[in-house]
DNA sequence: GTGAAATGATAGTCAAGACTATTGTTTTGG
DNA sequence: CCAAAACAATAGTCTTGACTATCATTTCAC
């Protein structure tokens, strides 16, 4: 096992101009990643690029891990924030599929919107502290998901129900992530059936009482 | 994007002592990968711990890609053998479900039979080298599976069973993925979900005629 | 306005890691 | 058994990249 290097900030920006360095850096970063890729990316490779110099990442940034985690994090944020607005409007398994389907769309509609988002998605596998940020997001997924199947179904035992949503879970985001891998397979046709398949699961769900 | 760096063997292996170096190779970067992980495996590292000097190394492999990818190729090699060795006895959904089953299962055993096979896993993601090693395997297998399927339906679409095949394969992988990523869920109750998901996206491919 | 805190740049250090020119040693075909 | 090929080691080179000690400048509190 592989040890975790990497910490919080260092820094709290205090002035205007700070936080425009640590924007900076963070889109810089996210900039390269796309450019480069996660293996070739590098904390000089950043500054240069952003016109700073090492000891202006290093006063906002423990090391290079925190700068990706933070990456991860605003994406995640962003997915999830996204995910636990949605309710659907009943729980029939038309409106079940709809709800599900909005979710995946729009959930790769704000990660194309932002910034190497694509390539963050892929790198959430590729570093330790990455993939801890991946799974933190898709157990809070999951947990809403279980709470959402259970506010409609209390009989059910909440453990089973929880494992199901995380398969759940990560069967939406492994569809989500084809999107951006397989450019030759229709986007609409990969998420719909995808949200069917979903919606097919959780009403499956709702009724083992 | 990043360049691809990799390249084939250099060296094909003549003598049997070679053929010892070649599997050392393999197998202690194996090794090192589960100690380690991927973003600290160096090839001073293993040529260090498998006793070798690095021109031994290179003799065989032109960079340290190559090696991760003949690592990934096996691992993918074995699975996917595994995957279209096996065929359902019949179309029901019961035996379907059986089989693909079977197969999640069997997969996760001989990945943890290989050593880092969970890891070679994980780091399938990890790197541009192995993840094309990943969706060309997973390409393989979905093909296969749309013959599997239009054998018994030939009046399908072609690319439709194809990209829902390909979205199937996804799937299952996820499923195994997180058999080694979340060990807190029950290993046997999430394949056992997943190969019911399965089956029934199978059964519905089936029948629209 | 001025001193202190905050911010950033100069100019590096240091370690690690990918890869090799060369030389020695083992194996094998004849 | 010997020459040539195959194999592996010696001993590096050279680049890159994470990270810092120190000094300069900007901003803010008062």
């Amino acid at each position: 096992m592989s040890a975790s290097p990497p910490l919080k900030k260092r820094s709290e920006p205090r002035q205007g101009r700070s936080e425009k360095t640590y924007d900076l850096i963070l889109a810089t970063a996210a900039e390269l990643l796309e450019e480069v890729g996660f293996e070739r990316l590098s904390t000089n490779m950043i500054c240069k690029r952003a016109g700073l110099t090492p000891p202006a990442l290093y006063r906002y940034f423990p090391n290079k891990y925190a700068v990706l985690k933070e990456l991860g994090e605003q994406l995640m944020r962003t997915q999830n924030e996204l995910f636990e607005g949605m309710e659907p409007r009943s729980f029939s398994k038309d409106d079940i599929e709809h709800t599900i389907l909005d979710v995946l769309v729009a959930t790769v509609a704000v990660t194309r919107a932002q910034t190497a988002g694509a390539w963050i998605m892929r790198s959430l596998h590729a570093s330790p502290v990455l993939a801890e940020v991946r799974i933190n997001s898709h157990r809070q997924a999951a947990q809403f998901l279980t709470s959402l199947i259970r506010a409609r179904n209390e009989t059910l035992d909440q453990d089973q129900v929880y494992a199901k949503s995380r398969l759940g879970v990560e069967l939406g985001y492994a569809a989500i992530e084809m999107v951006f891998d397989e450019t030759e397979l229709d986007e609409a046709e990969l998420l719909a059936e995808a949200a069917n398949m979903l919606a097919r699961t959780v009403v499956r769900i709702l009724q083992e009482a």
